[in-house]
DNA sequence: TAGGCCATCTGGTCCT
DNA sequence: AGGACCAGATGGCCTA
């Protein structure tokens, strides 16, 4: 994670309005003396805290067989329950066997798809940066997604700001280039070391080495 | 208790 | 025709 501290991890970070705070209001430690505690707003918001397996995790996969399924067991959902009411008088209820079993098989197919929806979730969650901690709850659906998003920004701004970097240590060599469309998918915008501000010196010190502004330095490109 | 998140069921639509 | 995908509806669980 010391990657993430030193790019600076704003974009990274910034979910969507309403998934953000309410994201790291989901990351609270459950029953934890230490009190509600950001998913990922600590530390600057570069450490993430992500939960405990909630009780989705464990549904998944528990589920009854096709023949068992929540239209005739009343399994977890209520859809079944209450949609039988309706059911009785039209659809299902009345409806023969066989359409019957092909409903169920129907409903065991979109479980299945929503298995296997969660277990690319999973993926996912298991590959971007947060503290997997059996005592802080996992990320959302959404804020999984969102902050994966981010992620991959915020990848492909540290891989251009470290083609600028050798570009720089081999002085001179392409420094105003851009990147080439196959290196640079995202269409970021420059990304300059120094944090956006001017290098300490500029600009004697940016012509130092090249004679010319420094592309690494923003208070050089920023001058008409 | 309200709100967030989730799993499930269901019917509709599109594709093969 | 059958399967995949989608969105709406519903109820359960959990936390603040």
């Amino acid at each position: 994670m010391a990657e993430l501290k030193s790019l600076g991890s704003e974009a990274y970070l910034a979910l969507a309005p309403g998934y953000g705070p309410s994201a790291f209001a989901y990351g609270a430690v459950r029953g934890s003396a230490e009190g509600p505690r950001g998913a990922y707003a600590g530390a600057g918001g570069a450490d993430f805290h992500a939960g405990a397996l909630g009780k989705s995790a464990e549904s998944s996969g528990e589920q009854s067989g096709d023949e068992e399924d929540g239209f005739e067991t009343g399994v977890k959902g209520g859809a079944g329950f209450e949609r039988e009411g309706k059911l009785k008088g039209g659809a299902l209820g009345k409806k023969p066997k066989e359409q019957r079993s092909l409903r169920l098989s129907i409903n065991a197919r979109e479980r299945r798809r929503m298995h296997d929806l969660n277990d690319a979730l999973d993926g996912l969650r298991s590959v971007i940066p947060y503290a997997h901690s059996p005592s802080v709850r996992k990320l959302s659906k959404i804020a999984t997604l969102l902050l994966a998003k981010n992620y991959i920004l915020m990848q492909a701004q540290a891989l251009e700001e470290m083609r600028r970097l050798v570009a720089y240590l081999n002085q001179g060599q392409a420094l105003s280039a851009p990147l080439p469309a196959t290196l640079n998918p995202f269409g970021q915008s420059p990304v300059y070391p120094f944090g956006g501000a001017a290098v300490p010196g500029c600009p004697e010190k940016c012509t130092a080495f090249t004679g010319a502004a420094s592309a690494l330095c923003k208070h050089c490109n920023d001058k008409p």
